[in-house]
RNA sequence: GGCGGCAUAGCCAAGUGGCUAAGGCAGCGGUCUGCAAAACCGUUAUUCUCCGGUUCAAAUCCGGAUGCCGCCUCCA
């Protein structure tokens, strides 16, 4: 079976055929670090992080390279107004980003270069475009010269004549075709430099891109990355800049992931609803984000709100249920209620094991359709549902009779568990913070919650269901929901 | 003005030429339970925005209409 991916430029679903048997090198464009990440960046992260387990357990060698973008206009805006060095803004929220990734399950890419480690890449790339006729300098700072590079446009399904009869164009401009773009700024005075041929000045955007994913996967690789608004300028430019130097195409298959809209509008600061992510991790487990995001296509636009979250939270808590059940009964000792598995049982048995290698061949192969996640968590469902079957079906047979249909259901959501990043969690430290994230949401205390229910089940052990409904109908109200088993009663919050 | 995308049940969302249109949430009936909850079983779109066309066959391809959205400026 192999991978399809949908290709930008050919906006056409691609088999994937890397440079390398067995390698993959993928070069994603990170965060420009002068803010908190927000769910945006959370969903192209998730995206990727995704991209690359699957990949990795198709069992590819994938190098995989996420820059940081650690000097850039609106870097220095910042230092100036909080009066300290742009690398220190820089520095902050490279920290910030880190910690958001790590609590969203986002595995650490291979590499995560950053622009200002290296300016001498970029000069001498930026010398390689003069030398070869493809960039000019005036006055300190370096164009790429558009009208150059025949194929400009190319990514975007952009004409350069076109674009120019209504687009906005910069007046009073020493560019000499307005689509130019910078390869080098001068540095107005007060701003950071390094030295150049130029003179004192600092990288434009899109080259540093270009020269670090040259350095670390070679001029041409397998697969860019990015949020969908990167496809034009940057990815384009970064395409114009690399493959005018080498001569050779960038990356043979470009994807870009779908944006995050908030009540049907897209996030922007101007509409002050932007989320971060380390707000909504207060108020929703990590995983929940994640399934969110991976319920519906990496390219399609997500709608987040609370009632999307908490849909995702309710599928989310439906597997962890299930993943309680099948630890609850791996810790079940015999029971004299229990009987052996009868002659009947491996036959059956062997149904629940073909059936549960089917879906998850299933799973496999709808990541393998340019990472259809959301087909895949269709199969996750499935499992949950046939497992769930099988141990209502099974609930008096002793443990040993039926372990191998539980060895290969634990093996199944390990699996998609790796490959999309949730299922992570012990289910009863799941639980366990769901509640404590519930109950300070809606500002209950679970000292007194379970003051009541151990009130109750006094009255349970004396047969005063009156007084036992009582108590649940109370809670009810503040929405608990109680769950009786045979000697003791747990809890949880809608 | 240029380029592109989307429209599937009450809601979210897969499917993009041919078996019964996945899955989640919500709802309904049953089993279980002191009663519940969870879970299980069953059920909820003869139909995929509308109008034409191609085809033996279309939600899926083509043309048109309507609506929503994105990019063209920093942006994941």
């Amino acid at each position: 079976m192999s991978i399809k991916i949908f290709h930008t430029a050919t906006r056409k679903k691609e088999v994937f055929s890397p440079r390398q048997v067995g390698k993959v090198g993928i070069y994603v464009c990170g965060i420009t670090a002068y803010d908190v990440c927000h769910i945006g960046h959370a969903r192209a992260a998730v995206v990727f992080d995704v991209v690359v387990r699957h990949l990795r357990s198709r069992g590819y060698a994938v190098t995989y390279v996420k820059n940081f973008t650690d000097i850039d206009d609106k870097i220095i805006a910042r230092a100036q107004k909080e009066g300290v060095a742009f690398s220190a803004i820089a520095e902050r929220f490279i920290e910030l980003h880190n910690q958001d990734m790590a609590a969203l399950g986002v595995e650490t890419p291979t590499i995560t270069p950053r622009a200002t480690d290296h300016i001498g890449e970029m000069i001498s790339f930026i010398n390689i475009l003069m030398e070869k006729g493809f960039a000019y300098a005036i006055d300190g700072d370096v164009y790429f010269a558009v009208n150059s590079f025949q194929q400009y446009g190319g990514l975007s399904g952009r004409v350069l004549d076109e674009m120019q009869a209504g687009a906005r164009v910069d007046i009073n401009d020493k560019k000499k075709n307005p689509m130019d773009f910078a390869l080098w700024k001068t540095s107005k005075e007060g701003e950071p430099f390094w030295e150049s041929p130029w003179g004192k000045g600092r990288p434009g955007w899109h080259i540093e891109c270009s020269a670090m994913s040259r350095r670390y996967l070679g001029d041409t690789f397998d697969i860019h990355g990015g949020g969908e608004d990167l496809i034009f300028p940057h990815h384009e430019n970064e395409i114009a800049q690399s493959q005018a130097a080498s001569g050779k195409p960038l990356a043979n298959y470009w994807m870009h992931n779908g944006f995050v809209k908030v009540n049907s509008e897209k996030m922007s600061k101007s509409l002050g609803n932007i989320f971060p992510i380390r707000d909504i991790l207060k108020n929703y487990h990590p995983e929940v984000l994640r399934l969110f995001m991976l319920q519906s296509h990496y390219r399609s636009p997500i709608d987040y709100s609370t009632d999307s979250l908490n849909e995702a939270r309710a599928g989310l808590i439906r597997c962890y249920t299930t993943l309680r059940q099948l630890k609850e009964i791996a810790g079940t000792s015999a029971n004299s209620a229990m009987m052996p598995a009868n002659e009947k049982s491996p036959s059956k048995h062997k149904d629940y094991i073909n059936r549960l290698n089917e879906l998850t061949e299933k799973f496999d192969a709808a990541l393998d359709d340019d990472f259809n996640t959301a087909q895949g968590l269709g199969y996750v469902f499935d499992v949950v549902r046939l497992i769930n079957n099988f141990v209502t079906a099974e609930r008096n047979i002793l443990v040993a009779g039926k372990s191998a249909v539980l060895q290969e259901a634990k093996k199944a959501f390990e699996h998609f568990g790796a490959v999309l990043g949730i299922l992570q969690d012990d289910p009863d430290h799941f639980f366990l913070t769901d509640k404590e994230m519930e109950s300070r949401k809606r500002g209950l205390d679970i000292m007194e919650i379970e003051k009541l229910i151990k009130g109750r089940q006094e009255a349970r052990i004396a047969r005063d269901w009156a007084r036992a409904d009582e108590i649940r109908s109370q809670l009810a109200g503040l929405h608990i929901v109680l769950k009786d088993s045979k000697d003791n009663t747990t809890w949880s919050i809608e």
